[in-house]
DNA sequence: TTATAATGATACTAAAATAGTATCATTAAA
DNA sequence: TTTAATGATACTATTTTAGTATCATTATAA
């Protein structure tokens, strides 16, 4: 089946979800096993899907005791658009390749054309939609 | 990286857009083998690729000498839509998976609501992509 | 009527992307 | 100084994508 949002970017939504949440509530750091515990999601996965956020600037990170992730920014400013590129690369569906070598007719080819102007459109839809419209 | 065509997709269209303009100038089928020299594709994935069109019933096909593919209907009712379709399944980004098994918050979830539609959206342009307007 | 030139069906291998686990290092608080 | 947390990293498994090969069938033409 096609699908837009990978497992990995599918479970850093729903965390990030629960982060602000939480983090509008008490103010604190969110740890993962409290994630694991109300999403259940494989801790393992988790615990790396988090580290990729906090390293790239989405979380906040404390290491040791009352140590956890809350969110680095607004929520207004963290949309799908962002954690799809963390995770899967940029929003772009213009990849026509002949066996690997790019293909010769791309400046000029219609399908090419068409495509990226629908991925531009789905790009600038999945930014409009932020951890805040979600929460 | 993402891609909306996988590379059996692409080719199809290629190859597509090229049998509708032979036999619009001949009316006659058109060879693997031709193909194969104007586009540059590997013959054994094209004889797959091409099986599965005539399968699909978007082409004709004739077997023996003389033998060959052609369009089974108008280039402006086959459109990228129904060939990703045959190829990658419908177009449909709404997968919300938990261990493989279907995610609980399906029915209120947000993200995938707003997913769905845009999975809709693109679905809808695609279908407006025929093979008569990329000839 | 038979050689030939075409597709049909199918089975197979290879490579890449996705999915997921495990472990040791580091650090901050109690 | 123990403990509870993340950081870094290496690893395996599964699924999807990519691609090849071969024998069967059939229509034409010599
Ligand atoms: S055929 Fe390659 S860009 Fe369109
Ligand atoms: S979290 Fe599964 S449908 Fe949204």
């Amino acid at each position: 089946m096609m699908k837009l949002l990978t497992r990995d970017t599918d479970y850093a939504v729903r965390a990030l979800i629960f982060i602000g949440k939480e983090a509008k509530r008490e103010n604190r750091m969110v740890t993962v096993d409290e994630i694991v515990r109300a999403l259940k999601l494989p801790r393992a996965l988790l615990r790396k899907l988090l580290q990729a956020l906090s390293k790239s600037k989405i979380l906040n990170s404390g290491k040791g005791k009352r140590g956890g992730f809350s969110l680095s920014k607004d929520p207004r400013k963290i949309n799908i658009s962002d954690i799809i590129t963390i995770f899967q690369g940029p929003v772009d569906f213009t990849n026509c390749l002949l066996r690997n070598a790019p293909c010769p007719n791309r400046k000029i080819c219609r399908v090419r054309k068409k495509i990226l102007s629908l991925s531009r459109y789905v790009d600038s839809e999945l930014k409009k939609i932020t951890l805040a419209s979600l929460t």
